[in-house]
DNA sequence: CACTATAGATGACTAAAACTCATCTGTTAA
DNA sequence: TTAACAGATGAGTTTTAGTCATCTATAGTG
């Protein structure tokens, strides 16, 4: 002897709209399935739920209680359900602007083409939108990173403009563009590690820093010069050829692309996303 | 491409209660049932509400959200449900205690034996329960009261004690129990208008008051004398030849019982309720 | 004043879910 | 190693929800 919930919904959308019809049109039913539902409601509940004129229904004292509460109790799941049938179609990030403009957002046509259900929304900048599915992709220290969180550890190199002659590292002064944060809680880019490990003194080399990594690259390649910078950013340009490398080693930095608290992010199409993302990363 | 009510309900019960199979138990269904429930929901939605380990379920960031909102939402529709199935089961009454215990109390069992599917609550006194579907029956001014809020009009007359001999008006002193309310604003007990239309100076008449009309009616019987109240009160006295009459000619009174915004009590059983109580008070 | 149009009620029938059963999987605990 | 358990899966069945045809009552309309 329990009622049904369609009969329920029936039931909400009637008091509501104020007529079976309009019930019936909006639940995409015939109006005789309305009249159906509330007869059987109210027979199951034994009260009256509409005062009948001809033309026209009026809800009792008691059909107002229900109405009020079904109301509102399918207001708040039908709100949810909106909600989560978002995070199913849409997939929210927010992230540095060098790695959305340089990484991210090229890549993404290639993203739409192999999941043309997944729609990929992209925000950069301090907007800290913390909304619910929204991914943040973080540059930062990875020694101060869950382990599980990271995405992948950053190498960094030099790299120069299209068709620029290879550097004479020991004569001449060589600029060099570099980053230096902002947040200077971030790891410096490894600009001695990076000499060490090519056997080069660095003396003769002029460091003009952006804070950026972006800013540096792209003043780069329009003044023909020398950028160190991390491997991910520079390999779309690298496979375009518009930046080349002269057959040094890059180095490890603690630097790496991470998401917070990355196994919460647990929806499908989040989970594909993030997955495309270690791809591009790392391939 | 909408998701289904009965599976909206077999994840909540799910995500509540931790597990498929418990979920099955309370909602009676088989574990199978529900498992298809949540899949559906799953695909229909595009997202994972679980995490399936083994002989364990835990909810997903997105499950959560959803778990929240339909826990809340089913609250909300299955309160209110309760409510309502009580208004349709059962019918709550305020009203005096002399209507009460006179008549209404006694009357109950002949209500029961007619309409056995519903059950009668009787609360007198002056908790003001404002709860909703409880019907106040209340004594009042038929002057001040909507019309279509009375039930009846009240009748005055005297009544004696079972076997007392008729009164003599005119010689020696007469007690005569009466009310005075200790509501001022309510009419008096009409006996100046009772005397003229009986044809008495009512000289020889010593009066004694009661705050309520039980009282004096209970006092008459007990100690063999006279009391000017409502007929309604003494019907059941009159019928079962505790208390009697002596030729009188009752008088109208602006008495009368009434509930308030009576038209809005429209449940089906409240309605039947109502017109047996106006039964009661005019047959 | 009849006539038509309209909102809803009713009952028989049909389409579409919801549900179960039998079977299978992966894991845990004995 | 095996029994037990929670859940998944697919096919088949039952129940529910929905439609269609028909009917009622009445409010507008000419």
């Amino acid at each position: 002897m329990q009622v049904s919930l369609q009969a329920l919904k029936a039931f909400e959308s009637a008091a509501r709209r104020g007529s079976f019809k309009l019930a019936a049109e909006e639940l995409s039913l015939t109006p005789t399935a309305v009249s159906h539902h509330i007869s059987n409601l109210e027979s199951r509940l034994n009260v009256n739920l509409f005062h009948r004129q001809t033309r026209q229904i009026i809800l009792t004292e008691t059909g107002r209680i229900l109405a009020k509460a079904t109301t509102e109790g399918f207001r708040k799941i039908d709100n949810a359900l909106a909600e989560v049938k978002t995070a199913g179609s849409v997939v929210r990030v927010t992230t540095t602007s060098s790695f959305a403009a340089m990484l991210l957002i090229p890549a993404l046509q290639e993203f739409s083409q192999a999941y043309p259900n997944i729609a990929v929304e992209v925000a950069t900048g301090e907007a800290v939108d913390n909304q619910p599915y929204i991914i943040p992709i973080r540059y930062g220290d990875a020694t101060s990173v869950a382990p599980g969180d990271i995405i992948s550890h950053e190498l960094f190199d030099v790299f120069g403009a299209r068709g620029m002659k290879p550097p004479c590292w020991s004569a001449e002064p060589v600029t060099l563009f570099t980053t230096e944060w902002k947040n200077a809680a971030l790891p410096a880019p490894p600009l001695a590690a990076w000499l060490a490990a090519n056997g080069l003194d660095g003396a003769n080399i002029v460091l003009k820093k952006f804070d950026q990594e972006l800013f540096g690259i792209q003043q780069a390649m329009t003044e023909n010069s020398l950028v160190f910078c991390s491997t991910t950013l520079t390999k779309r340009l690298l496979n375009a050829n518009l930046l080349q490398q002269f057959g040094t080693s890059p180095v490890k930095s603690d630097l790496c692309y991470y998401v917070p608290d990355k196994p919460s992010f647990d929806s499908r199409n989040t989970h594909t996303f993030l997955n495309w993302i270690a791809g591009l990363l790392h391939g």
